[in-house]
DNA sequence: ATCATTCATACCTCCAGGGTATCAATAGCG
DNA sequence: CGCTATTGATACCCTGGAGGTATGAATGAT
């Protein structure tokens, strides 16, 4: 009934994904002898057998797969624990915000600006990635808050949603589509994607139409756009924001909108992730008061 | 650089909790000297300071508090896989159901009804505890999904609404206020409240009238309603499933709603989890459009 | 100033985690 | 049907580190 320890985790974790002794003791650095007996003494201590094997062949079991669910959530919140700590005690502790460039909505100068006049503020470093990363940075300690768009896979965090929005297709000016002025997904089935897109995320979102195609950024993408290349589902915060001769942006009557939230790990007590959420929070509500007009940051 | 281990932040806890290297030794079952050093270890590991520390006071850093947080729920997750996946090994698994006996809004007997003809069904287990023990007991994988009341501590878990309930507030039927048809949360200051109460939480919810009163189950707890020793916040369904003459129960006008929720962890894959929580919606969707016909007659 | 308390240091012991060598079982093949 | 290659399991050894004991050092109390 001892507890389990994150090296047995961690093994296991390798074997379970090589479904292999050897290559899994090659990754991690050791020989195969003594991580067949630390999985043997794991199976033991758990009175469970984790995997199926003959010298031909291993597969995991029922509950196997259950720990290697389990097993894996646990690392990553032992990891997350030590990079909070060491992010903690750092001399001069900074604010990690998490985002996809771009997207946030237009909102982020005004809620770095109403968050530094927060007297808990720390100074904000800005941690990008791609499309859907932000959430498993959060979760890692890599980032002390994110702004995500929803659905997002936030187990293990809070959110508050900051505003919600159509989603538009931009479409080079000159695709036959951009004539009509309402498309649904099906009118798209067989465009090319970027990679990342935001409404591509595979897990609740529309049935992507086609193949996607690699690019990192906006202007990347942009200039595929032009050329008839891809299409690419942007928010209408995007759009407006990039405006562009070659570019058409079009509503799609059948995908769903998304929403922008801020998001912060469950348990965040830090006074600066507080400040943050409380900054998002209130200039997307102002932001949404004023309608759509044009909004004044204005502050000195 | 290298990974914690799970004896280190289980050591690192004891002292946080304690403060004290010696006690929390003690209660660690080993000497102090390795402990001091295991802890010396962690904090070069870090390279943080998590105690500050003379010889005749320890207390915490900023950086030793969010290790604190971040250690308890790594260490919840740890202990969390290993007693699902000895579960999931048993040979006769079962679905783990945790609730507080009699708060399940009468729906329990049809949800279990129709979960069990769900071909995905495994025998069901009540476990049964206190308020507010069941998304820890989910959490620990002590149980497999849990009837919860919200507000709730929901770390880790997802929910899904069944029904919302007015609660109504349970005293002698002799009470002078029994009189009056309305009550607010001041008119009950510096009543007694039986300890685990549903409005008693000491989240979110309305701040306690007085002091509590150890009881553990209902019958207990009409008991000293009855001799007017306590009052009482009960769901609707509660109070209509036991109608009790010496007791009176009224609505509180500043007392939030309740909602009865089906809960499981973030990451159930369990068909069995599945199943069950499909019959709880899905029975509380039934009950939910009955009692609106019903209420046709209604108060307000 | 003295003492008691309590955390840190020094040093020792021993177990368990890791390595090497080898066995054993199975699939593929002629 | 027997040979071989692959791969997981077993046997055995060795070393690092976790834990124990003895003791030092700092601080608050009297």
């Amino acid at each position: 009934m001892n507890d389990l320890e994150v090296r047995q985790l961690r093994y296991f974790v390798a074997v379970a994904e090589e479904l292999h002794f050897g290559r899994a003791a090659e990754r991690l650095g050791m020989a195969q002898p003594p991580l067949s007996r630390t999985i043997r003494d794991l199976e033991r201590q758990l009175g469970v057998t984790l995997f199926e094997r003959t010298t031909r062949q291993v597969k995991l079991t029922g509950a196997g797969e259950v720990l290697l669910r389990d097993a894996r959530t646990a690392l990553e919140a032992v990891t997350a624990a030590a990079r909070r700590a060491r992010h903690a005690g750092s001399a001069a502790p900074r604010l990690r915000i998490a985002l996809k460039a771009d997207i946030d909505g237009g909102l982020l100068p005004q809620i770095l600006d109403a968050y530094s006049t927060d007297p808990a503020a720390l100074p904000p470093d800005l941690v990008l990635g791609g499309f859907g990363a932000q959430p498993q940075a959060v979760r890692d300690g890599l980032a002390d808050v994110a702004l995500v768009l929803r659905p997002v896979d936030d187990r293990g965090l809070d959110s508050e949603p900051l505003l919600t929005e159509q989603v538009l297709v931009a479409m080079a000016a000159t695709d036959p589509l951009a004539a009509r002025n309402q498309l649904c997904l099906a009118d798209l089935a067989g465009r090319s994607l970027p990679n990342g897109a935001p409404a591509d995320d595979g897990r609740t979102s529309s049935p992507p139409p086609g193949v996607t195609t690699p690019a990192s950024n906006l202007s990347e993408i942009f200039s595929l756009v032009e050329t008839g290349s891809i299409v690419f589902f942007a928010p209408l915060s995007v759009a407006r924001r990039n405006p562009r001769p070659g570019v058409a942006y079009r509503p799609v009557s059948d995908l769903p909108n998304c929403t922008l939230a801020v998001a912060w790990p469950h348990d965040a007590r830090s006074p600066a992730v507080a400040a943050f959420v409380r900054a998002a929070v209130e200039v997307a509500h102002h932001a949404h008061a004023h309608a759509e007009t044009h909004m004044h940051s204005g502050t000195a």
